[in-house]
DNA sequence: CAGTTGACTATCT
DNA sequence: TAGATAGCCAACT
């Protein structure tokens, strides 16, 4: 089962506290192939309320839609129940990390 | 230099 | 649950 991040989430473990927006801009700028060379899993991330944070028309919103269903991930119109998908991470995975 | 603008959030009504 | 409001901050006008 996939699991998803918020902007915020993920501005917190990048160290750059508040700064959710930034994270939100700096998806945006990624190319469909990845940064250089290598694929981003942009869609795995969506705002606060577990709702994808792109126009409802948009191509982009269908695209992440799709996307996020293909990993399992229940999507009810643009919105995610995070109460099931968010990822937590535990003390143990965190703790491994730290030997990099 | 002053305003605006976001793939954001937390807090009130 | 939904809207208004106020912080947020780098990049543009």
């Amino acid at each position: 089962m996939g699991k998803v991040a918020t902007y915020g989430q993920i501005a917190d473990l990048a160290g750059l506290p508040g700064r959710a927006r930034l994270v939100g801009k700096a998806l945006g700028q990624v190319p469909d192939g990845g940064w250089q060379g290598k694929p981003v899993p942009w869609f795995r991330v969506i705002n606060s309320q577990g709702k994808i944070s792109l126009p409802l028309a948009s191509d982009a919103f269908n695209r992440q839609r799709t996307m996020l269903q293909d990993e399992g991930i229940v999507v009810i119109g643009a919105k995610i129940r995070l109460q099931d998908f968010q990822w937590q991470p535990d003390i143990t995975e965190l703790l491994f990390k730290l030997s990099y």
